[in-house]
DNA sequence: CTCAAATTTGGTGTCTATCCAAATATCATG
DNA sequence: CATGATATTTGGATAGACACCAAATTTGAG
């Protein structure tokens, strides 16, 4: 069902899913504004987009919560930055060096070079930003 | 002089100057076109936008050339691509796949990163896609 | 000199990303 | 419950990236 191949959303909507996730998974407009420094009108545009294509719930006035699809999805935009982030640490970035870098990258990397990385580096259970989640859908190279 | 940070140009610009570097440093309108498979008409406007921020020499109807600016610039985008070539290969891609992911990805690939990359590579002389250079502005990090 | 091929121009269109000002809704409090 | 501060949304705008088509222009071979 999953299909996700990594480019489903431009890389900097991605940011905007992620967010929600990594705050919880429900939030407030201005909470998303503030976290990715634009104004409240633009958070408001770029989730009601990511309502509309259905990855999050919007009940206007009040906020966004993730919806199923959502949640999916921003497993594999998690996944993903973690992966990237441990990939670059191989070069001897240190975390935070590590993290920020991927962040400019992540959003052009595929699904599929993912998951080569995580089955080349053996399917690691953490990275510099947090633990990398392993699941049938999510990692189908092999656990 | 340098001072290339690796976004001086969207990644699809970066394309046109990679082609027409790779290709000699001298290309008609309608190579770059079906190099990269785009119209005519757009292949005009974009190496007319180089020529104009000073990458390239364009004389209409005839043709564009690399300047000084485009050499320079050209060989970091060439490095650039081989480097990420080379470290996606580091996770058991063959040189084609490699070579093929690091097309998505090397636009979003700092100087930063390339030359990080390269420092942990052991600067690396060679990688599926050919030959890794090495000088002084292009690869500060140590030789 | 003429005409086919190459190139450029000018006009459009889509998508991404963002902002501002104005309108609207919510909710705590008096 | 009325109201105002705060949050949110709407509507309108801008800007850059990328790409196309049709029409005009230029080149160069014959």
């Amino acid at each position: 069902m999953a299909e996700i191949d990594g480019f489903e959303l431009p890389a900097r909507k991605s940011e905007f899913l992620k967010v929600v996730s990594l705050c919880g998974g429900t939030m407030r407009t201005n909470e998303v504004a503030h976290e990715l420094n634009v104004s409240p009108s633009t958070a408001t545009k770029v989730l009601a987009d990511l309502a509309r294509e259905g990855y999050l719930e919007h009940t206007p006035y009040h906020g966004v919560c993730l919806t199923a699809k959502g949640e999916e999805y921003s497993r594999f935009l998690v996944r993903r930055h973690r992966i990237v982030s441990l990939a670059l640490s191989r070069f001897g970035l240190s975390p935070d060096e590590a993290c920020q870098e991927a962040k400019n990258l992540e959003g052009h990397v595929s699904r599929a070079l993912v998951d080569r990385i995580c089955a080349s580096l053996g399917h690691p259970v953490m990275s510099g930003c947090g633990p990398i989640e392993h699941d049938g859908d999510c990692c189908p190279c092999g656990r």
